[in-house]
DNA sequence: CGCTAATACTTGCAATTTGCAAATTATTTT
DNA sequence: AAAATAATTTGCAAATTGCAAGTATTAGCG
């Protein structure tokens, strides 16, 4: 019997290839690292660099140049906080929401033909018992909370 | 609600983080890739370099130096295949077979913390879903696969 | 057998990515 | 108003990566 740690580790390693094919969108040629990000500043609202750097446990250093390739290809807008003009505020642009939903689709697109393997009860226990356990590494306090020792 | 992709984006990065923290061993340093590559020779019989190379999606150049690395340090050897000597056999050194089982341990022990937020029910849930999970992922041919387009 | 093709792996750059220390700019504290 | 703190940016220097080219070794085919 598998151990809990083979099963992530296979599965995260397959998703991790997804990850890397899944971020060429028309012209743009994305790394897996800068899809994260993508992702990240879609979903929270207008995020300062700290924040972002933050929960995906990236050095703020290499974070801020990240951010800078991202705003040089356009799809990804730097606007100084009118409260405090020491943070930026991180946004998509336009181009940025169309790359980061286009990625979503295709992500979603090989998980769904995945899931075709599958029976749609097993489908609707894989994707509860992952949010569950989401929700559980959330609880723990121990490492892998984005705040590094 | 979710979508798969949200999920499991959330979790591959919650494990990513677990991941680069669980690399040091005493003395040893590893990164999370060298973790990965300690984790498929352990696992394989005796790959060569092609194999394991394959199976983790890299670059068999980027390989070759990782794999040298790992010799250095003495946690891989690099045995000449008897039959055929264009091919190198990899296993793990004593030193190799002893970090690769602390990280399993490491890591297996925090997923254990995480459970414990977690019903037994839930916990076995999640992990027979992975499983199945896993194994469709392995029928699905579209991308992902080890082979890169 | 002998020559070409294919295979497994290794180097040579050159570009990219990364992180620590130090600098910069802006705010808060005293 | 000076000093401490905070958010972000540069300056290296090291590590990681990938493509093209190179070295062995084996397989295929006349």
């Amino acid at each position: 019997m598998e151990t809990p740690r083979e099963l992530f580790q296979i599965m995260t390693r397959r998703l991790g290839l997804l990850n890397k094919d899944c971020c060429s969108v028309g012209g743009c040629n994305l790394s897996a690292t800068q899809s994260h990000l993508l992702y990240e500043i879609d979903r929270s609202h207008n995020p300062s660099m700290q924040q972002v750097a933050e929960t995906l446990g990236t050095d703020i250093t290499t974070f801020s140049r990240q951010v800078q390739s991202l705003v040089k290809m356009s799809l990804v807008n730097k606007t100084p906080d009118p409260t405090d003009r020491r943070i930026y505020n991180l946004s998509l642009t336009p181009e940025g929401k169309m790359v980061a939903a286009t990625i979503d689709q295709q992500m979603n697109e090989y998980l769904n033909e995945a899931f075709s393997h599958m029976s749609e009860f097993e489908v609707e226990t894989l994707l509860r018992s992952i949010k569950l356990f989401n929700e559980a590494m959330g609880k723990s306090s121990n490492c892998c909370a984005p705040v590094k020792g």
